[in-house]
RNA sequence: UGGGGUAUCGCCAAGCGGUAAGGCACCAGUUUUUGGUACUGGUAUUCGGGGGUUCGAAUCCCUCUACCCCAUCCA
């Protein structure tokens, strides 16, 4: 468990320590219409985390409420998903098509209860009813019908007696709720389908809103988590578990914010496009951000995972950057897999001093991954190196071969090119080269530098390979759709070369080809006859980078103009408040301001004026303290009175509390209602003014934070606020501030 | 436009009145037979803007702005 939480487990410890729950149990439902992806991963790794993190479990629930989209096959990709990814959901999987006879009864008792009825008007009646965000809506006539007849209604509906479309069963709440969801939202539609799991039993199925919040409380989930564009519907899930009067505990929701990741797409909808287009081979194409994609084009189960704890659990809409990606796997990959040299774009080398062959034994690991291996490398007269590795011309600060510079062969020796072939059209097809007999890896004593060791292969030993390279699959950052495919983001090499052991001896199924990148061998398409491997993500690579954009100028974006909306206009009454509170009572504009505009607030500042003459103090602490208080709150509500509250404020006056002890006094009282002065009595919260007590604490804090004292005096100013913040740790806040701050200043001067 | 959310470095993200964590990316240096890895150091005088309260504000109050979600018989 990462030892810093997000908001989420910081919810679950809470309920845990007040004894909400036994058990933590979540769950994870996705409706099986599609193929998981990478969004999906974020919240497996959520539910199933918690889960593990706090000893509870995790169940797996297929959401199948609507039988037109939804198919058994999408349940096993999901099921795979879970799996590879290392889960283990609590029993059977899941399916609300279980609940469904318990769901008709709980529509039943809403019935009964008078909570839901059915209507019969068409749809585009229903939108018209609905009304919109700015205006309400209004009930249909058949809202009117009796319990008798909704329940003779909704059994026939179930029993298929009407079509598609004719009736539904509408919960009854509110036509003109601010919130749309909460216009009696639907709870069942007729559906003449074919359920892959339920087949033709049922007529009408449940909708999400209804199914979703009674399945969570069936199967005694704690903590239901959900991605944020469920927020409104969170009032319905309270509504229908309330409303039913079922017994404790009941599940409560919880939004985070979906995974967005640049150069992506990430809807259902985007990426069955793509399938269905062509534009990718299948589900599980290796640029798509599905779960088999990423599986089938090598990325490891636990970089996955890892990517989802880096990125962390928030609210805010957000944005991944790929890169942070591409580290995981590289990061996971780095210490674990052999590596081995390859070539893309052969380029022909003739050592012409060197006559026979041998075989030589390195490494599959470098120094700094300690693990055991190593395989033989033919070596001889004819080699092949990349074409990238040699420039005739090469630009300022290449390390590679030139006609002037060596290079090393790495695991074998060092040559120099002798003599450059060409073709008719310019084009380089040889290398002739010289190697050093004295340089051999190992045993080097020629006492030759070079700047760079390359990859190269045995042009009699080299096996064929094909090798699929794969680049982002979106030229655009936030690609909208087709439009935005980048043309090339898979290249396919027929003809690369490889070194024999990698075919014969099979040491891995996930490579990093020497300087190139990590690769996988297809799952799929690779044989010993035909071996097919995916790059999985490229080796960090700062030269290739340095050479594409010699400087990258950030220039600092200018900071955005803000405009400034109106203000709306005081009313009359108001107008005449601020004009009092400003001129009479001398509060400065903001705080009159904040008062005069809000009608609960002037009348519990005027009512505390009356029993003590301190307008300023009173009105300070009437516009910021008590207007928290009150804004979700009316006055008959609060457990503390504006009497109270004047109380409080002349302490402060006679500078019996500080401030800092106000604010604490005045938050038991909104919480007990006690008096302030029995408050400050009960836990002596009495100002402490004398330097004499005060100076002792300050040196003992002195003492303690040699560091930060030297800090201080080198020009760290800031640093007063902390040594005084210590001196009111230790004090209980008793410490008078102002008396801290100016001792402190007086000690470390 | 009504309601519900969100805003802290280029990208994520901690922080809950007392020294602006961390990761990615970026830059520099050291090591290196991978221009990889590892290691070291550098990157927010400031938290969407403006006011206010306080000895002290990213954190409390007011206000403005921007973005996301909601008017499917989808989930």
């Amino acid at each position: 468990m990462s030892e810093r939480k997000d908001f989420l487990r910081t919810i679950v410890e809470e309920d845990l320590k007040a004894g909400k729950y036994k058990e933590v149990i979540t769950r994870f439902p996705p409706e099986p219409n599609g193929f998981p992806h990478i969004g999906h991963a974020k919240s497996i790794a959520i539910n199933f985390g918690i889960a593990r993190d706090y000893n509870g479990h995790c169940n797996l629930r297929m959401d199948d409420t609507n039988p037109t989209t939804e198919d058994t096959k999408y349940v096993e990709a999901l099921k795979d998903a879970i799996e590879w990814l290392g889960f283990e959901w609590h029993g059977n999987v899941r399916f609300t098509s279980d609940y469904f006879p318990k769901l008709y009864e709980y529509a039943i008792t809403l019935i009964k209860m008078g909570k839901a009825y059915v209507d019969s008007i068409d749809e585009e009646e229903m939108r018209e009813f609905r009304g919109t965000v700015t205006e309400a809506g209004k009930r249909s006539k058949y809202g009117e019908r009796t319990v008798e007849e909704n329940l003779d209604l909704l059994e026939r509906m179930k029993k298929g007696e009407f079509k598609d479309g004719e009736h539904v069963l509408r919960a009854k709440i509110d036509m003109s709720a601010a919130n749309m969801k909460m216009r009696d939202p639907l709870l069942y539609r007729i559906r003449h389908a074919h359920h892959f799991r339920t087949g033709n039993e049922w007529a009408i199925y449940p909708m999400y809103d209804f199914a979703h919040c009674l399945s969570d409380y069936i199967e005694g989930i704690s903590h239901s988590i959900c991605t944020l564009e469920f927020e409104n519907n969170r009032e319905i899930y309270d509504w229908v578990l309330d409303t039913l009067e079922l017994e404790p505990p009941r599940p409560y929701q919880y939004e985070f914010a979906r995974l967005g990741i640049n150069y992506t797409v990430m809807s259902k909808r985007k990426l069955l496009e793509l399938v269905e287009g062509g534009q990718v081979n299948g589900w599980d194409d290796p640029r798509l951000p599905t779960i088999a994609g990423y599986k089938r084009r090598g990325y490891t189960p636990e970089s996955i995972l890892t990517f989802c704890d880096q990125i962390g659990i928030a609210k805010a809409n957000s944005m991944v950057d790929v890169a942070q990606l591409e580290f995981c796997i590289r990061d996971d990959m780095n210490p674990k897999v052999p590596r081995v040299m390859c070539v893309l774009d052969p380029l022909k080398v003739t050592i012409e001093n060197y006559e026979g062959s041998e075989e030589i034994d390195a490494s599959y690991y470098p120094d700094d991954v300690p693990k055991e291996g190593s395989r033989k490398l033919p070596f001889s007269r004819e080699i092949y190196i990349e074409r990238e590795d040699f420039s005739e011309t090469p630009p300022k600060g290449y390390f590679r071969l030139t006609p002037e510079q060596p290079v090393r062969l790495k695991h074998a020796y060092i040559i120099s090119c002798k003599e450059v072939i060409k073709d008719d059209n310019g084009r380089i097809i040889e290398i002739k080269a010289e190697y050093y007999p004295a340089s051999k890896s190992g045993s080097d004593t020629s006492g030759i530098k070079v700047k760079s060791a390359i990859q190269w292969l045995d042009a009699k030993a080299a096996k064929t390979v094909e090798v699929r390279l794969y680049d982002r699959l979106f030229s655009s950052e936030a690609p909208e759709g087709v439009e935005d495919i980048n043309p090339n983001s898979l290249e396919v090499i027929e003809n690369a070369l490889i070194e024999p052991a990698v075919i014969n001896e099979k040491p891995d199924e996930r490579f990093q080809f020497e300087r190139q990148g990590y690769f996988y061998a297809d799952p799929i398409d690779y044989s010993d006859e035909n071996p097919v491997f995916n790059k999985i993500v490229g080796l960090k690579d700062s030269w290739g980078k340095k050479k594409k954009s010699p400087k990258q100028e950030q220039k600092p974006q200018a900071k955005k103009e803000q405009i400034d909306g109106e203000v709306a206009a005081m009313s009359e009454s108001e107008q005449a408040r601020y004009d009092r509170y400003t001129s009479e009572l001398k509060l400065n504009s903001e705080v009159a301001n904040t008062l005069a505009r809000d009608e609960k607030l002037s009348s519990f500042y005027e009512e505390a004026l009356s029993t003590l003459h301190s307008p300023v103090a009173l009105a300070n602490m009437v516009s910021n303290e008590v207007a928290r208080e009150l804004k979700e709150n009316d006055v008959d509500t609060l457990k503390f009175s504006a009497k109270q509250v004047a109380e409080l404020v002349r302490m402060l006056d006679e500078e019996t509390i500080s401030g800092k002890i106000a604010k604490q006094v005045f938050e038991e009282m909104v919480k007990s209602g006690e008096n302030p002065t029995q408050i400050v009595e009960a836990k002596g919260l009495i100002q402490i003014s004398d330097p004499a007590i005060i100076a002792p604490i300050i040196d003992e804090i002195i003492a303690k934070n040699p560091d930060n004292v030297a800090k201080f005096k080198a020009g760290n100013t800031k640093l007063l606020g902390f040594f005084v913040g210590q001196v009111l740790k230790s004090t209980g806040g008793k410490a008078n501030p102002k008396v801290v701050n100016a001792l402190v200043a007086e000690k470390l001067h």
